[in-house]
DNA sequence: AATAGTTTTGCAAATGTTTTCATAAAGTAA
DNA sequence: TTACTTTATGAAAACATTTGCAAAACTATT
């Protein structure tokens, strides 16, 4: 086989069509105040003349940053987390680091086999979706004493630094917004919560404001879809079709809560006047529905940026405490959900 | 400063507490059938009790491929991306890549700059969406014979590998649509067209055919708005409000389509009874809405995982040569879109 | 003009791996 | 047992860079 003698342009390439050193040539990057203005523009023609591009690989053996984040989603084809991962790669853009960026499809195994792969790429940090991961994760990342953050969710107790809202008081707003408008039948309609805490606080939330309400919650009024808007509507025609329907639907998220607003939009009911949808998420297009859906807000956007600067604290300063930035789930009361 | 003594376990940590040399270490990952099983246990036992995870970069240095692929999206919070980005990282995770992943928000000067950031991380391949991209980047990947493919627009004269549709047939393929249900009054809203091949090529294919037909698209049957539900919506309603409204939309993509759907709904109109509405793309939701969406359809998994097998084979064989994957775009003729 | 002080540059060592080559150990055939 | 293969391992060079240290080249001061 023939070695194939690419045009590999390096840094001593560079320094001798410069007629300086590497060394110089390594400082003109990292360090340009410690070399003259002249030999700067030497360097830099030279550079641009041989098309040099510099070997992050080689440079992050020395200590120095690899300048990436690693990114660990379930999958970003969700509104929800596209939305996240867009600002929180905006801003982690804007000071210089690239994005990792990997899924794992709900499966904390695969979750497990990712993040080793994050390592040894070296990421400076890594920033994972939620706090439910498995004891392995967490041990490996405390191991490597790795920056990282999660994403999405607030817990005071959290073993890592993390931001975002308690879904817990996500699901609870989304019940008690209801009970104030009077539903007393109220069905529940969610996504598996199989290692998915962020549905299964949101649940848990729902059902505790219910229960204290003297509402149960039993199995015939709890539904269960993926993450689809087909499949939510598909539920949805069950739940309607059926005799003895609830007031309210009540949904683990906005996606969901869309599917079952076409269902009824399909059947001719009428939303809210003869059944009312709770979303939560507060999704882009949330707002545009017709009718526009009432659900509870949570700052994805605001999330992702905030999650970007503190990775970048974390990373930056070395040795910093967890930290835990809660950002508020805010009630939006629109047009889908109306007093009984 | 104290130079913080990391618990850095390295290869030659392993190989001393293994009682063995660097060489046999390195060898039991890359040629475990080089190795007798007896020592790879020794070895496996001390990577296992250090936790020693290896350093890719330093692997990289060796000629060794990175095991990453640069992805440059211009946003990933769009449903279409999303679900492309989504298919083509989950594939290219099966065999092992990793995705480093930038954004560069429609802006050419930025891409160049990205792909830059991605060359000095040494991947082994890049993925662009599109074939608009500036002279600049398009010889930056030349200039370092780099595996490229152009996701998303077919094209057979191509400067780079590419895997995608004809957007121009899209957008025929609309225009005919319409015009077989006997539209002659028709409004194009689509997003800005420039540095998007993808719109500008499906505005240009819809024109092509209404010309044909004798139809003309003065600028007043012509509105522009930027990617969002929201956005699009508020369009639909300057248009609706109008006394001389077209009597159908031909949206530039489903998102689109979906503001004008709201917009007609919100002013109590019937689609199709009182108007049209024509999308392109085919989104994950599009075919649930109510009324069900009218597309065209442009597989976005399937590109993705068509890009995905390509970029492998492109950075595999080394000196492949251009290679162009057409996938075509299928109508989905709905209930949004009705005979005049 | 000589000296001291400062700035700029180069040399060489170091970084964590892989790989080539050499050698030792083990296995096989006579 | 010997000679010849084959197999397993280690030593050292290589990869592209950064950095500590020291030499060289300037400036400022006398």
């Amino acid at each position: 086989m023939v070695k194939k003698q690419q045009n590999r342009v390096d840094i001593t390439t560079v320094a001798r069509a410069a007629k300086v050193s590497a060394s110089t040539v390594s400082r003109t990057f990292n360090h340009p105040d410690l070399v003259t203005p002249a030999t700067r523009k030497k360097i830099d023609r030279a550079v641009r003349r041989l098309g040099y591009i510099r070997n992050r690989a080689a440079q992050a053996m020395h200590g120095k940053r690899s300048g990436t984040v690693g990114l660990v989603v379930p999958t970003i084809d969700h509104a929800i987390f596209a939305e996240l991962v867009q600002s929180f790669s905006e801003k982690l853009e804007t000071v210089g680091f690239t994005i990792l960026m990997t899924s794992h499809g709900y499966d904390l195994e695969r979750e497990y086999a990712v993040v080793r792969k994050l390592l040894e790429h070296r990421v400076d940090g890594v920033a994972l979706i939620g706090l439910e991961h498995s004891e392995e994760t967490y041990l490996l990342l405390e191991q490597q004493k790795l920056p990282v953050v999660a994403v999405w969710n607030y817990e005071e107790t959290s073993r890592v630094s993390c931001v975002g809202a308690q879904n817990l008081l996500a699901g609870r707003m989304a019940a008690e917004h209801l009970l104030n408008l009077g539903h007393r039948d109220i069905g529940a309609v969610f996504p598996n919560t199989l290692g998915n805490d962020r549905s299964f606080d949101r649940l848990r939330g729902a059902k505790e404001v219910l229960a204290n309400a003297g509402i149960s919650l039993p199995t015939s009024r709890q539904w269960m879809t993926p993450y689809s808007v087909f499949q939510a509507k598909a539920v949805g025609l069950k739940i309607l079709t059926q005799k003895d329907r609830p007031s309210a639907l009540l949904c683990g998220n906005d996606v969901i809560a869309q599917g079952c607003l076409y269902a009824a939009m399909q059947m001719g009911m009428r939303v809210p006047g003869d059944i009312s949808v709770m979303g939560i998420g507060d999704f882009k297009g949330s707002k545009d529905m017709e009718p526009a859906l009432s659900t509870v807000r949570l700052p994805a956007r605001t999330i992702g940026e905030q999650a970007a600067d503190l990775i970048v604290r974390l990373i930056a300063e070395d040795g910093l405490d967890i930290t835990r930035e809660e950002l508020q789930p805010e009630l939006m009361p629109r047009v889908s959900t109306a007093q009984i």
